[in-house]
DNA sequence: TAGGTCAAGCGGGGTT
DNA sequence: AACCCCGCTTGACCTA
């Protein structure tokens, strides 16, 4: 449809509906709004909203019984002092004024019942607070886009924070997963150490896993937990002395075990991960994390575990005998 | 005076 | 064709 539309006959262009014709200066303009005998909806700047570019209403507190909540300037009115102006070819561009307080009111609260207007509860409005029905029209567009770029905003907000927390998790889980190959290697020096040292002290293979019946009271898989569990519970920088104190009965069999494998340090940061709620002094995800982070980690690291770290993985029935 | 706000214009697309 | 809605823009006015 072309531009410019025009309602009642009056081009919107250069006629405002409820609108008087432009005076030749502002300050005609506006000693044109005082309000002196007028009802609703003349105002000047004189008028109780100091906001408002021109306020219509009636500031003096006239008597408005028998008359719409609102009402609008008929032409008769408007047409005072311009009269002679415009009937001499002046037209003056058009001066857009606010809605006044009143009226922004009342169609706010329209709004809020239903951001959608139908013609007949646009008419409607139109009547109430003494605009035109094309105004209403208006309003509620603009206070509907108004609207969506506040949602907008707000989902944007929203949308952020969310960032911001994943991206917070994300970053702990990475220093945690640093912190813990760390620790993997550190526990891998010490066992080539400790390796190498008792070779050393008892070149007779006293231990040799292969014919160890003499240290083999405790249950391969109780044995291997109890390693894992002591060597998690241990702080890194502490170098599991227990664990490898060569008179500890497992201490052998420790270290000849695979399961600390220098070759697959994914097995040792693996099984760290299933003791987290065990563990006081590493535990630099737990205190940052929300629970959400745990029931994260076991959804997206224990339901599938890798083949080759099912030895690591704890039975939830076992965990008792070892706390 | 720059930037914000708001009523209104403009043009395109959809519906009846 | 008339009407409506939407996105974008314009222009008047206000304010810091």
């Amino acid at each position: 449809m072309a531009g410019g539309r025009v309602y009642n006959g009056s081009n919107m262009t250069t006629l405002l509906p409820n609108e008087n014709l432009a005076s030749s200066s502002s300050r005609l303009l506006e000693s044109f709004w005082i309000p002196n005998s007028s009802p609703t909806f003349h105002g000047g700047p004189s008028a109780s909203s100091s906001k408002s570019m021109v306020n219509y209403e009636n500031v003096h507190g006239g008597d408005t019984s028998g008359r719409p909540l609102f009402q609008s300037l008929g032409k008769d009115e408007n047409m005072d002092d311009d009269d002679d102006d415009f009937n001499k070819g002046f037209r003056q561009p058009e001066k857009k004024r606010r809605l006044t307080a009143s009226q922004v009111q009342f169609l706010e609260k329209s709004f809020e019942v239903e951001n959608k207007l139908e013609p007949e509860r646009k008419v409607q409005l139109a009547k109430e607070i003494g605009l035109q029905p094309r105004q209403i029209a208006i309003w509620f567009q603009n206070r509907r886009a108004r609207h969506k770029t506040k949602q907008l905003e707000k989902d944007f907000d929203s949308l952020k924070a969310c960032y911001d927390t994943l991206k917070a998790e994300y970053d702990s889980l990475l220093n945690q997963k640093e912190k813990l190959k760390n620790e993997a290697l550190l526990l891998k020096d010490k066992l080539s150490i400790s390796d190498k040292e008792s070779a050393n002290s008892e070149p007779c293979g006293l231990i040799n896993p292969l014919n160890a019946e003499p240290i083999k009271p405790i249950p391969n898989s109780v044995s291997e937990k109890v390693a894992m569990v002591v060597c998690k519970q241990e702080d890194a920088s502490s170098v599991k002395s227990d664990v490898f104190n060569s008179d500890s009965p497992n201490y052998t069999y420790m270290n000849h075990s695979s399961l600390l494998d220098p070759g697959d340090s994914s097995q040792a940061f693996e099984a760290d991960q299933s003791d987290f709620s065990q563990d006081d002094d590493d535990m630099l995800g737990q205190s940052v994390l929300p629970p959400l982070y745990f029931s994260k980690l076991e959804d997206e690291c224990y339901h599938d575990p890798p083949a080759n770290s099912s030895s690591f993985g704890f039975v939830v029935e076992d965990q008792p005998f070892w706390f």
